[in-house]
DNA sequence: AACGTAACGGACGCTCCCGTCCGTTTGGCT
DNA sequence: AGCCAAACGGACGGGAGCGTCCGTTACGTT
């Protein structure tokens, strides 16, 4: 059953009555979001959420009102974050050197994980298909894939590099969140950098380094569950 | 009070009798600790207590009886792993080319943890003090500074080196525990690949390369939690 | 100013997990 | 064989978190 039907019947044949929305109301909504922003942001996706809600000053209902589930109002939440970093792949793609463009993508993508906890693990453990986070993606690695095959032609980006490994990366950065707070972003760059240099080709030697053990395949990992 | 004192004096001065436990007991105690190795080694330190009970095909009360709280049991759950890593960091000092003991040192390391996701956790996340892992791991890094200390005489491993650099590693590794159960050895060793890579030297240059960016403290990290 | 309803929030039910109690079983010693 | 305590395990209490119900408040419209 759909609870009770508020309004009667809507005068006959009105698709929706949208009715702007009352200002307490936006007034709420968008302090739960600052919240949430904050709260995930330092704590994880673990935090309760009446911790959003009473950093929000407002009660659990009106939370779950705007947000039926956890699982939205994270989608929401972290909506800003996900654009900025399509915008990181777009500006790699557009950089003309392939390779100043997969440097600084690399940078970017790990400094906005190191500043929301919450956003790295909600980008990485990509849960059940809420947030539809898996399929934009798969179109961003295709955009990656393309970024890495320019940068290989330049000989600056190893020849075994994969875009698996940039994944693999990630997941790893992920670890760096449980680092204590003050310490996240100074390892979250230091991490970056190393990994640039992992990923560079030895300038004279194009194949003469020690291969690399076989790439696994990434792409989804699934939240710890079993049946 | 202390329950109701089975045993009522104990036959006047007899500082403890530990009559040798029962074979059920016994037995029971070590199914219980394979039990709690598979669980948490594939669920991670999040398992409940009682899918080891079931696992063991025992009772709550008697894995509670055994290991009075869950720290306890995850104590003796990794105590042989941990006995392995300081023997990869002896084994490592005692080889004769400083580098290859050092690289050789991450790869058992990341091997140890892939292959158990709760040691992973259990190792790095290092909670409130119980598991005195704490203490034998400053004397470990003290070990692995010598180690690092050496290597870089031989010039092999870059100048900028720092154990926290290691720390770092380590628990970025964490972070690729929540890959696909089948992906994850191999990620695993294609991580240590690349972070040896990140942390040798340039053959011929040894100053040139850009800088790293300044390296944070890590040592030990605590579980989230908030006043 | 007065009214109807959108919006609010305290209190509740539900599930999951840790750790404990107590009546029952069973190993091992005589 | 018989005894007794050591060991067992089902059932319980307590706490935390997610999501919901319903009486109350206050926005905004007339």
């Amino acid at each position: 059953m759909t609870s009770h039907v508020p309004h009667p019947v809507r005068t006959a044949r009105t698709p929706r009555a949208p009715r702007a929305p009352r200002s307490d109301a936006c007034d709420n909504r968008a302090r739960i979001l600052d919240a949430a922003r904050a709260v995930f942001g330092e704590q994880g996706l673990g935090a309760p959420m009446r911790e959003v809600a009473r950093h929000a000053e407002v009660g659990p209902a009106t939370l779950y009102r705007h947000f039926p589930t956890k699982q939205a109002l994270l989608a929401e939440t972290f909506a800003e974050q996900r654009r900025a970093c399509h915008g990181a792949v777009r500006d790699a793609l557009a950089d003309e050197d392939p390779w100043d463009g997969f440097r600084s993508l690399i940078e970017r993508i790990c400094e906005l994980h190191a500043h929301s906890r919450g956003f790295a693990d909600a980008f990485m453990t990509a849960f059940p298909e809420a947030m539809d986070f898996a399929a934009d993606r798969e179109r961003t690695l295709l955009a990656v894939r393309e970024l890495a095959r320019r940068a290989q032609e330049t000989g600056r980006l190893r020849p075994g590099f994969v875009v698996d490994d940039l994944i693999l990366m990630l997941m790893a950065h992920r670890g760096l969140q449980d680092a204590p707070r003050a310490a996240r972003v100074q390892a979250s760059r230091r991490f970056a950098a190393y990994v640039i240099e992992a990923f560079g080709a030895t300038e004279g030697e194009a194949e003469a380094r020690t291969p690399l053990p076989p790439a696994p395949r990434l792409r989804l990992s699934q939240p710890p569950s079993s049946p």
